[in-house]
DNA sequence: AATGAATGAGACTTCATTCAT
DNA sequence: TATGAATGAAGTCTCATTCAT
């Protein structure tokens, strides 16, 4: 009966989160935050009971896009290396085309706030890969890894190549083919 | 004549900063740090300008002491692939044996308060991997790639398997070799 | 033509701001007394203007709740000592069977939030005790004393006798009882 | 080395805090506390570690303070009711006196900041009259009474006398007579 | 140089009250 | 009228840095 609550309002909260931790790191003021939302002080904490929670919800809601990203419009019928090429630039597309999140995200990574439970929800937006994955490599050296291995390998190049990537935009294109080449031969 | 300035307790500080750090974050008090080295608060501002100044040299002294490590006892005679499992056992050995050390690292790479600068000196510590990783990557796929590239991806490997290491202590030696094996099969 | 405003949330109001004051104090969010109430917070402030406003309500309840509760069923042809002692009695156990009352009217007699005016109203709801309080002292050592002293006192030792009487229970009726002696000869 | 904590500034926010609780009560805000005794608003928590710390601190030496005053000077070798005329007048004296302690003592008894460890210290100020109440109680009604119940009767009769006198300076003495006369009926 | 008290800006969060629904 | 979201002032406490001793 009253007034109810707005997701455009929690959305602006998580958008200006995002802007303000890009540039100024974890230890933007919740205030800034609410400004930048143009939002009251106080309403900041109707959407998110603490500080520490809304850092959680951004870092699901960011792990969770990017994997979505990586995934969108996977061509099912194609053959592993197409599939594992879409994902690859997709996903590091993704990073490149929204530098702010993906810098908000490093620092929401290494952050003391963000819960085991989160991080585990985290992880698991990124089984939609392990498929492709698992059939990528299954021939290849690391055919006996542990998959969870792999994967944090492969999403560890990602995310160099994606910091080589911001710093030298203009030849991005390459440094991503370069790096899923590289990938590319170590998974096979 | 001598130096007041006793570069015990300059090191004690520096100690305590990764203690600290590594445990509390980038947030940690410098008080804490201060207390940590039996040094008084005050005592912290004539070895360190600012809190930004400590955390820069300490950013320079880790990736400096890391790297160093690396190349410790280098067989100059070997052969490729030997002098890069030489490098990379050390690499991760030295993470897996200084948690903090890791952790703080972690912590300070994203840190707004190390200077370019910084990061630029950190970096060059690495040069004396350069010579070995370009021999081996010679005859590879990668061997037209930038080197900084090449140093990048592999650095970035090295990074995720510190944190699968440190993750599994039981399978360290067997994560280790993995991602040697997934490395080299990179490089080659 | 019914009223809208329902007395029976008036009340659960009123109940809920006795229970939360009696447990938190003074600091009590109106926002915790209303959901205490299983009353909307907005609605709180269609009962009570400010919170103030619910204090003060609050405070000439008890107080004339209280003084009701002494006198109720006051023998009225017995001598002054039987009368007296029936007020004591049903006084002092009022305060034993409703403790968080008690404890709520503790804290709003102290606060600044109680106006003169109120406190004026709470004085009066006394006056029926005046009386008999008159009677009993008429010939005793406080005979010239001015009446409001006198009463003064006596609900002083009252009130001191309370705590007595809640802090060891097991003792309560006993502790009543001496207290009643003491303040009978102090009467007459 | 450095620059002791100092008894003066400790006693300036002690004396603040008297003042400002005692016109605005309990929800006193540290920084006008602070601001009271020209001190810096982080100053008072290097004197007082919280808000409440202050607190119990502030109720305890009041407490103390005042049966301390009510003791001094007592004639040792007078009779029961001059040595208990002397504290009587002397306890009253110092709440007249000094409005604003007693005031902020008012406040402070009711406080839930205040620890039972405060409340039984400050009990404890209170022994050195415990003598001479049990002299004095020695052939009453009271006598077999325990003495603590006694000594709460009396003090209750005090804290409202003090309220009389507070309330209507001009006849202070002669409440305080009253008072003491029915007090020492009460006791004989 | 060493110490730790002093400073005051600023952080997060709460809360009485208002107002859109 | 009832609801609960919105507001923003205010509160306690922390902390990097300075400075008296």
């Amino acid at each position: 009966m009253a007034r109810p609550r707005s997701d455009e309002k929690r959305s602006a909260i998580m958008a200006a989160a995002i802007s303000i931790i890009s540039s100024e790191g974890l230890g933007a003021a919740t205030a800034a935050i609410a400004a930048e939302a143009r939002v009251s002080n106080g309403s900041l904490f109707t959407y998110f009971e603490t500080k520490a929670d809304l850092f959680n919800q951004l870092f699901i809601k960011l792990t969770t896009e990017m994997d979505a990203v990586a995934l969108e419009g996977l061509p099912t019928e194609s053959d592993a290396r197409s599939q594992m090429l879409h994902i690859w630039r997709h996903w590091l597309r993704w990073a490149v085309s929204c530098p702010a999140k993906r810098r908000a995200l490093v620092h929401l990574r290494v952050s003391d706030d963000i819960t085991p439970a989160s991080r585990k929800t985290a992880h698991q937006s990124m089984i939609g890969m392990a498929a492709v994955v698992d059939r990528s490599r299954k021939n290849g050296e690391l055919r006996n890894a542990p998959l969870g291995v792999v994967i944090a390998l492969m999403s560890g190049m990602a995310d160099t190549t994606m910091d080589l990537m911001i710093g030298d935009p203009t030849n991005a294109d390459k440094h991503c083919m370069t790096a899923f080449k590289a990938m590319w031969r170590m998974l096979t």
